[in-house]
DNA sequence: CCCGCCTGTAATATACCACATTACAGGCAA
DNA sequence: TTGCCTGTAATGTGGTATATTACAGGCGGG
């Protein structure tokens, strides 16, 4: 398995807007055209970055741009915004064990708060990576050439 | 998106045969039993667990038992025995940033390496748990009752 | 030594999810 | 008010997780 590419989408789609936002009409389009996948898909993505209050959108011949400085947006913003993961957690969890079975009867109690303690790890990584710090990868990618 | 269930019903599978592997005997059938799937899907992982070298496992009128104690085993040594993740890594990425694009370009550059620590910080977490921890936890259940 | 239980594994079915695509209603700016 | 753009619904499609049936092959016990 693996986290829907959504949460890569959605950090491309930051990284495009803070790079040519000030200077150019950002729109959905020209945004998928850079990420290569469907409008709509980045629309989606988009309204999910706008109700986590990363983005604002305005309609009409706008355009897109941050709310926040890039230094403030981190990796787990984004992929809360775009729910990378399932409500019931990051691990499946198989449905039926046996009730009557000792083990069966206390996997759940005995794994759950252990499970979750691997994914908040996760996550934590995750708050400690921003947007600056993508933009100042491509920016020095970008010197080389 | 969700890791599959194999982890878990693998860690349910090594702790069942922990219970009573001494005294009783282990089969796929009793294992399905008490997990819960079919016993061609604990076969499966069985079948992972062995070539992990976490199992042993005599075919005819034999039995299941662990080849390490329930100590040396980590929640990680399950999780890459069954597979848990795609060798592409724990994120998917959109597959066609637009080359002709500066960011499109170079964001799998700049963002690889940070979505790898993420990853890595997940797995370390995970080697820190064993099979011992899962067992404690059910044994304190049982004594309640 | 042979029988029966069990594993290993292939083939197939099904349900679900991610992503793509078309279509269109509604809003905002020029 | 007009034209581009967003928001969103509806539908299609491929991939993947799990279930299920079926059967060949191996090993232990009688």
């Amino acid at each position: 398995m693996q986290i829907s590419s959504k949460f890569t989408i959605g950090v491309h789609l930051l990284a495009v807007i803070d790079y040519l936002g000030e200077d150019e009409k950002v729109t959905s389009s020209v945004l998928a055209g850079s990420i290569g996948v469907n409008p709509v898909i980045v629309r989606n993505v988009m309204g999910n970055l706008k109700e986590a209050g990363l983005i604002s959108i305005s309609q009409g011949r706008s355009g897109i741009s941050l709310t926040k400085t890039p230094k403030q947006i981190t990796f787990y913003d984004v992929y809360k915004a775009v729910d990378s993961v399932n409500d019931d957690g990051l691990f499946r969890f198989h449905e039926n064990p046996n009730p009557e079975c000792p083990i069966g009867r206390n996997i759940h109690k005995a794994m759950d708060s252990k499970l979750e303690r691997v994914q908040k790890r996760m996550e934590d990584e995750m708050k400690q990576i921003t947007l600056a710090d993508v933009m100042t990868d491509i920016q020095s990618e970008l010197k080389k050439n």
